[in-house]
DNA sequence: AATTAAATTAAACAAATGATTAAATTAGAA
DNA sequence: TTCTAATTTAATCATTTGTTTAATTTAATT
């Protein structure tokens, strides 16, 4: 039965990988059963046979966006080895290099999320992950004589991730506001892997609450 | 006929609105016109009659959307009378006020417009609308020592953009992750009224592009 | 009051959709 | 090779869904 697992295998990883492309692409919805089953060449039936429904093809697809959507921050915030400056390096290095190879993720995690029945946040084992961390300690550290509070950390964060985040969602509204063409998109994204962490610095030394 | 008239406007009118926050919290695929029915209290009928399907029904919400979301800047972009940094604050102000009360806008054009088939933005009137605005020419001038260029212009509007709508987008991970509840992340988006404005002007005075 | 047009309703249709079934095929084990 | 279990297929089912139809009600006009 070795050559039938493999098979099974392969199969099975055709529907899923067909399946994130289009949820990705197009959200839950919008998708259908024989949308993938076209996509992933493989008959109706299958789908069923080997993720039971629809849903629970989703949900897999899901909680693996969402891993990797997390992935990039998660890891380096409690590196105890790295400054707070190259967690920030990294985290814009690790962020721009995964949306620029996945750039749908983002949209498709946070368009399903908004749906109220998704508990899917509340699955996520993240509770004081981040005011826990490393990161969110050496960030105080550094704020000590500006006076740091909750308020300033999470503005902090909000910063970064949005500056590394939201061109990638917001590409067709940009692309077309800056008259770009996808190279010089990509151009324009790679920069920032060194520009956000200057512009973070650049605000940390403002004395924002004062 | 006027008071059929009147009526006419008042169903006409909760069907829009039904609508609009139907598409806009759950998107077009996921929104059913029973659903719309359902949420106006009409008729399923009535839909039909009155804006003839649904997606005739959907691009008047969608075209309504995406007016709200540039007219936070379009109109002051070309503003000849206020300097850069006042333009900022009041893109600022006007953000996060519509921001805080239509929270779901930006996913909802954002979601609806990576859909290949959908060519709204192409319909948009912005071509050169930014490039040539007022903003960019004084943008220019302040820039003019450092030497700015089209990238340097484009990252600075992506920034703007990017630390006031972010946030909305993404409240359900930011929630999470900072523990916050209603109250707490609307004191934190009120208080990047003034915050963006300010860190906005420390990153221009930052020599990004040496 | 009678007439006419507009607005609303209940019912139904056809197509799309998620899922299931039973038969057929494939491939590994005996 | 024969047998068995896993895999694949075609066909079908029951709902859902967008839309339409025809009948009814409402309201304005004569």
């Amino acid at each position: 039965m070795l050559k039938a697992k493999e098979k099974d295998q392969n199969t099975e990883q055709r529907i899923k990988a067909a399946a994130q492309r289009l949820f990705q692409r197009k959200g839950f919805a919008a998708t259908k059963t024989r949308d993938i089953a076209d996509e992933a060449q493989i008959n109706l039936a299958l789908l069923n046979y080997y993720f039971g429904s629809k849903e629970k093809l989703f949900k897999i697809i899901m909680m693996e966006s969402i891993f990797k959507f997390l992935q990039g921050i998660i890891f380096v915030f409690n590196d105890e080895q790295s400054s707070l400056e190259e967690k920030v390096q990294q985290i814009a290095n690790r962020y721009i290099d995964f949306l620029s190879k996945e750039p749908e993720v983002p949209l498709f995690v946070l368009s399903e999320l908004r749906n109220e029945s998704s508990d899917f946040i509340h699955q996520l084992p993240i509770d004081n992950l981040f005011l826990d961390s490393v990161f969110a300690k050496q960030y105080k550290e550094k704020m000590a004589e500006t006076g740091s509070n909750k308020s300033s950390l999470m503005h902090f964060l909000i910063n970064l991730l949005s500056m590394l985040v939201f061109p990638f969602m917001s590409k067709p509204i940009i692309s077309k506001i800056g008259n770009l063409n996808n190279k010089e998109f990509d151009n324009l994204m790679e920069e920032r892997k060194n520009l956000v962490p200057i512009w973070i610095e650049s605000i940390l030394k403002t004395h924002d609450i004062s």
